[in-house]
DNA sequence: CTCCAGGCATATT
DNA sequence: AATATGCATGGA
């Protein structure tokens, strides 16, 4: 509750960028179903976000998507961010060819898997380590506040801030973090951080080789196991045909589909994985 | 106060 | 190669 009439106005450069057709595509169960966690939910609908350095606010109105607050030329970002260029209608269609994947289509009408930043997904999968997505949210909301760059906007009631960069993460210790209350994930945050600038893990070459390859590189960061490997696999790298492990969900959705689940189209199987992950938080499955 | 969160690392069989 | 246990922290 706060004004500062003193902040310089936003940048000339930004302003709406519209997507038409964006439709499937709903933001509660894209934004806030523990893809990501810098986004947070407004009553009218719309989404407020800190991605990519730019303070956004995203509504669908009529089939379209527009994204406040981003840099004109951040288009083709934005395009590749909501998966705007994949066919999600074709997607569906072919998922529903499994009878137990026809089933969660319906309950997950406009989902997607997004392509996040690399780093920012790699950092924020090592935290959901035996965790929850509100505890996951308030440490990466410390993380940033505490070690990212001042946006100018606002997020939350609160100055926005960049999620900190690899850099500047690496020359930090454990006591540095100590503020961020993560635990036992410390260590692979700056092992993480560490290994990027390094160069021992690089984005293009996980992005271009084959999934095994760079899911082994992945699993070579400290708290980094299959699970979260493949959760960065799907998210930060846009690798759509890796499918994260997730043994939980294979055992309550069991139950719903005992003749088995999908196979999991080749390919896409990471976002048949998302539906069914979303199925079953939906359903409260606890596994019993 | 318990239980547990889309696991992982490590020590045991 | 399987299987068991501890783990920091705080939401519910």
């Amino acid at each position: 509750m706060k004004q500062d009439a003193t902040r310089p106005p936003a940048a000339r450069s930004r302003g709406a960028l519209v997507f038409e057709r964006a439709a499937p595509l709903d933001l509660a169960e894209t934004l806030d179903g523990g893809q990501a966690f810098r986004w947070r939910g407004c009553e009218d609908g719309a989404y407020v976000g800190v991605v990519a350095r730019q303070v956004v606010r995203a509504f669908l109105k009529g089939g379209r998507l527009t994204i406040e607050g981003a840099p004109l030329a951040a288009r083709p970002f934005w395009r590749a961010y909501f998966a705007l260029d994949l066919d999600y209608g074709a997607i569906r269609r072919r998922l529903a060819e499994d009878p137990a994947l026809r089933e969660c289509l319906g309950f997950a009408r406009g989902l997607r898997v997004l392509r996040q930043e690399f780093f920012e997904a790699l950092v924020t999968f090592i935290l959901t380590q035996n965790n929850n997505v509100p505890r996951v949210k308030g440490i990466v909301a410390r993380l940033c506040a505490t070690f990212g760059d001042p946006l100018g906007g606002d997020f939350e009631g609160e100055p926005a801030f960049a999620f900190p960069s690899p850099g500047r993460l690496a020359a930090l210790d454990e006591s540095d973090l100590a503020c961020l209350r993560a635990g036992y994930r410390v260590p692979g945050i700056l092992d993480a951080a560490r290994q990027v600038v390094s160069g021992r893990l690089d984005e293009t070459a996980l992005k271009t080789l084959p999934v095994p390859e760079a899911r082994a590189r992945l699993l070579g960061v400290r708290g980094v196991g299959p699970k979260v490997a493949d959760c960065v696999l799907l998210y930060g790298l846009g690798r759509f045909d890796c499918c994260p492990v997730d043994v939980w969900i294979r055992r309550a959705l069991a139950r719903f589909f005992p003749d088995g689940l999908p196979a999991c189209s080749s390919g896409i199987a990471g976002i048949a994985q998302q539906y069914l992950f979303h199925y079953a938080r939906l359903h409260g499955l606890d596994g019993r």
